[in-house]
DNA sequence: TCTGGGGTCCTAGGACCC
DNA sequence: TCTGGGGTCCTAGGACCC
């Protein structure tokens, strides 16, 4: 039988792990700063915008103040005054998050990062090789990964993603726990309902109004009642996912779907100028990140959200993906133009998304097929991202790597014409040649 | 208490095509 | 000319996760 074959069975041969780091964004912040955030027993990591942050990651004797992570900064502060509240150190996360996994992909044959902090980990038909239970293995990694990196995890494991994933809750913190192969319904009937993961407050809720609470509880109900509560899809994948049933396998290269940037204001913004200069901003952003993973998007999103924390969003798909900062700008400050002229209220967030996203080199071999010549009409559609704006766009990214972020700045939208400023910057017509943001 | 930022996935309606 | 069904794509919104 092969590893593919064990896979789509939910063979009970497969010995899957979940390697989660412990609080990791407060271990990050203290080994990076070991006499500052490295000192402070009582630690929050979070807080970003002025006034207006949440906490992300809260140490062990904060949480045992009430802390939680999305909780307001401010609450927790409340709860636990003492605590030192330090900015989420995301670079470093980023950074830490690769060694951990380097260091488990020489340990392990396939691995995939689920998250910056999570790693699923395929052992099927590793037995041999390791020549020991998967809770020694998993015991065995633990050890490893923190001599390397010193970083410390728990690790869950089990025949199946979704119960390694739990049986982490059972590790936690600085251990390991592995279900058994058949052990799977005892463990699942310790449980809560919304300790399983995909069912949240909401759907939680609409469960305890059935008087389902526990997994204990649920256990008898059949697939057919969940059907009819929760409709044919979500009642089957209910009935499945109680019985720790999922059909994710193990996969090392997980494609991404989108990129995405969004910044809350320390204070709301009212004026549209200002909105656009900050749109900038962030689809400079989103388009260098894009531009790093030799991407591009065929989607742009823009994204507001009011005073009033009414969330709203405008999409729009081009028949052609672009990549460069011009072309993701022109598209996303005419869909925050239609959102605005919808309602025109001072903004607390804003931000944009790229989806759709294609492989830069598969786009430009299938545009060959298709070239701009005389035998084409040559329409510049608003959407269009001409061979000059790439160029330009990598050209400027060359300059950051060489030179640092800040070695070019991008000019501000006020260099833009009045007339187009005026029709709230790159609404559908407005796409002339020499009528651009900049050149 | 007053609500972050990065994501994934699902739903539902409408357009469009066969 | 009218009618229906299915598939796919697009858009907006929302639930959920870390």
């Amino acid at each position: 039988m092969t590893r593919n074959d064990l896979k789509k069975t939910g063979d009970s041969r497969r010995r899957i792990l979940l390697v989660d780091c412990d609080a990791f964004f407060v271990q990050v912040a203290r080994l990076e700063d070991p006499d500052g955030a490295g000192r402070q027993r009582f630690l929050i990591v979070g807080g970003s915008a002025a006034g207006r942050g949440v906490v992300t990651s809260a140490s062990y004797a904060a949480r045992r103040r009430g802390v939680r992570s999305a909780m307001p900064t401010a609450r927790a502060l409340r709860l636990c005054p003492e605590a030192a509240v330090v900015p989420v150190p995301r670079r470093a996360v980023a950074r830490w998050s690769r060694r951990v996994s380097e260091a488990l992909r020489e340990l392990a044959p396939v691995v995939q990062p689920a998250s910056v902090d999570e790693f699923y980990l395929d052992l099927t038909g590793t037995e041999r090789l390791f020549g020991t239970s998967l809770a020694k293995t998993a015991e065995h990694i633990r050890r490893a990964v923190r001599r390397r990196t010193g970083v410390v995890v728990s690790i869950g494991g089990g025949t199946r993603r979704l119960i390694a994933k739990l049986a982490t809750g059972a590790a936690k913190p600085d251990g390991a726990y592995v279900v058994a192969p058949g052990e799977e319904g005892a463990f699942l009937r310790t449980l809560k309902l919304s300790d399983i993961p995909g069912i949240g407050p909401g759907l939680a809720r609409e469960l305890a109004a059935k008087g389902l609470v526990t997994v204990e509880s649920a256990w008898g109900v059949e697939a057919d009642w969940f059907r009819r509560w929760f409709g044919e899809r979500r009642g089957a994948w209910l009935h499945r996912r109680i019985r720790g049933v999922d059909d994710g396998d193990v996969d090392p290269t997980p494609k991404r779907e989108s990129i995405s940037s969004e910044r809350t204001f320390g204070s709301d913004v009212g004026d549209d100028e200002e909105l656009l200069r900050r749109l900038l901003v962030q689809c400079g952003s989103v388009a260098a990140t894009l531009r790093s993973r030799s991407l591009r998007a065929r989607t742009v999103t823009t994204k507001i959200r009011d005073y009033d924390f009414r969330t709203r969003q405008a999409s729009r798909t081009l028949t052609e993906p672009v990549e460069s900062d011009d072309a993701v700008y022109r598209i996303a400050a005419g869909l925050l133009a239609d959102l605005r002229e919808r309602r025109r209220v001072p903004a607390r967030l804003l931000g944009v998304g790229l989806g759709g996203l294609v492989e830069a080199a598969r786009a430009a071999s299938q545009l060959a097929l298709f070239p701009t010549g005389p035998e084409r009409p040559a329409v510049v559609r608003p959407s269009s991202e001409t061979e000059t704006d790439r160029r330009l766009a990598r050209a400027a990214d060359e300059l950051r790597t060489r030179f640092g972020q800040t070695a070019l700045l991008r000019g501000s939208v006020l260099d833009v014409p009045a007339s187009r400023r005026r029709r709230a910057a790159g609404t559908r017509q407005d796409s002339e040649r020499g009528d651009r943001p900049d050149g």
